[in-house]
DNA sequence: GGCGGTTACGTAAGGCGTAAGAATT
DNA sequence: AATTCTTACGCCTTACGTAACCGCC
């Protein structure tokens, strides 16, 4: 013998109201099935839920317990297909979002309180990852949408999030000062790895040329790099936001005009995700 | 159209195994009553729970929330019957526990850990009441149990729980010292209230005699009293345990054996009183 | 063509309502 | 005698299983 919910729902009638006939009537039943519903409770559960005392019944001690259980139970089937609806609108839910440590600088906290914005209620996992493994995890499904640097690869739907130019960053103790043109520039350049940092890599390289880019040092994080330049080991091209990061011994200069290039980064995500949230989050970026 | 246990159990069934068949094999059915299910649940919810993916199924993020409602769900439901069994052996629930204050420093502490070694797992909801609204309580059963000095009123049921004697407060600068003997008592007594503490009244009187007895202050908190006391307003009999109060300004004379005499506590509660924990508590206070 | 999920139909079980019964006040 | 819960019985709804059917790899 199983319980029902019929016969939950009757039990809680029946104490609340501590009556069979009026709990029947509140339910729109005859009280023939309530008793039957109880006695089928009380079976099933072992004890004996309901002193009957003549003019009325009394729950027991056991049957209080039960009571609250029922309570909950209830509580939770009432609220749970609406919860589940708003899951499927993307209102609610959790939507995991990777980026890579250098462009998370920039613009990752007001991505989020972007997002939060948008899509309120959706909570979020962060993951840091390299963009080659966020493309990964975005095809896999692991993550629902990536910040990456250009290029994308085939298959993944994006939209430009930020857009920023480069500056050079030098030693403070540096000649150069104010605007300068990439030819004005004697030392080396600290570069990007090819691996971690695949996009800037290029653009510098190709702002450059790889003959003064190859250096001492290939680094991916910019911190690294910051502190390599502070050592005097070069100079470096780095994301203007960077700046913001307010490292002690290094300072910026911009580039001119006819040298300079912006870099960008971009919000990326399969649009083979079923997850609402994100398939919320994406019509809103789109526009 | 309504949900019920068995779509929800099959539900779940599908949703861990990600497979129709395999759910059914492991409910012990066959195919179809899961179709079925399903669709009844997603009728009710109103939402897609399942991508039909043509090898197997996958929750949708609703069909995520949804299950976890269902989890929470079919484990309360699971743990309900022992969760009431154990209310209706007193393993669990709540007693309500009441005491009076006069009577409440000397043994309620004790009292409560041995109701807590004896009833491990029972909540004790206490309150302070007069004699006289404690045996109110008792019969409405608005309390299961109370602390109380005799008499007690027929139809309760009663156990000793605690007896001391009585010992002289006198001020500190008092000129007798150690066993007294009522009769060397030249000061007036501070009384207690005939109605708030009609016991220790009624025994004090006997003691020590009416006309003696009735004074400047009638009071029932004994912390009152030992004020008064120290006040000079002459002295007072009050329970041994009283002496642990450590009430500065006051001190304690033995009475000699003659006058000696002990007053009870008793743990007291009605019969009719249908509180698993009481009826434990009652059956193992009464050894 | 096979695997996996869905639809159709017959049968059996479970639950409701009406009516009559038992117990307590 | 009246109120309240319980039992008995007939009917209907619901839910299962078997069998046949669609859709996709």
């Amino acid at each position: 013998m199983d319980l029902s919910l019929n016969q939950l729902r009757g039990f809680v009638a029946v104490a609340e109201e501590s009556h069979f006939g009026r709990a029947a009537e509140r339910l729109n039943v005859t009280q023939p099935p309530l008793t039957r519903q109880i006695q089928a409770v009380e079976k099933a559960v072992g004890v004996s839920l309901f002193d009957r005392t003549g003019r009325g019944v009394r729950l027991t001690a056991a049957g209080e317990v039960f009571l609250s259980h029922c309570r909950r139970v209830l509580a939770l089937l009432e609220v749970a297909p609406e919860a589940s609806r708003r899951a499927a609108e993307g209102q609610t839910g959790t939507l995991r979002l990777a980026f890579t440590a250098v462009g998370a600088y920039a613009v990752l906290a007001e991505f989020l309180t972007e997002v939060n914005t948008r899509l309120p209620g959706v909570s979020i996992a962060l993951a840091e990852l390299v963009s080659e493994d966020q493309f990964e995890a975005l095809g896999n499904l692991r993550v629902d949408i990536g910040l990456v640097r250009p290029p994308i690869p085939p298959g993944f739907e994006s939209v430009l999030v930020h857009s920023e130019d480069l500056v050079l960053a030098v030693p403070v103790d540096h000649e150069l000062e104010g605007t300068v043109a990439l030819a004005e520039v004697t030392e080396d350049y600290i570069g990007y790895s090819p691996e971690g940092s695949r996009y800037l890599h290029d653009i510098c390289a190709a702002m450059i040329g790889m003959d003064r880019y190859v250096v001492s040092q290939l680094a991916s994080q910019v911190p690294t790099m910051l502190a390599l330049v502070r050592a005097g080991f070069g100079c470096s091209l780095v994301p203007r936001s960077i700046m913001a990061m307010g490292v002690e011994g290094v300072r910026y200069c911009e580039l001119a005009a006819s040298d300079a290039h912006s870099v960008t980064l971009h919000a990326c995500w399969s649009p083979d995700n079923p997850n609402p949230a994100l398939q919320r989050l994406a019509e809103t970026l789109k526009k």
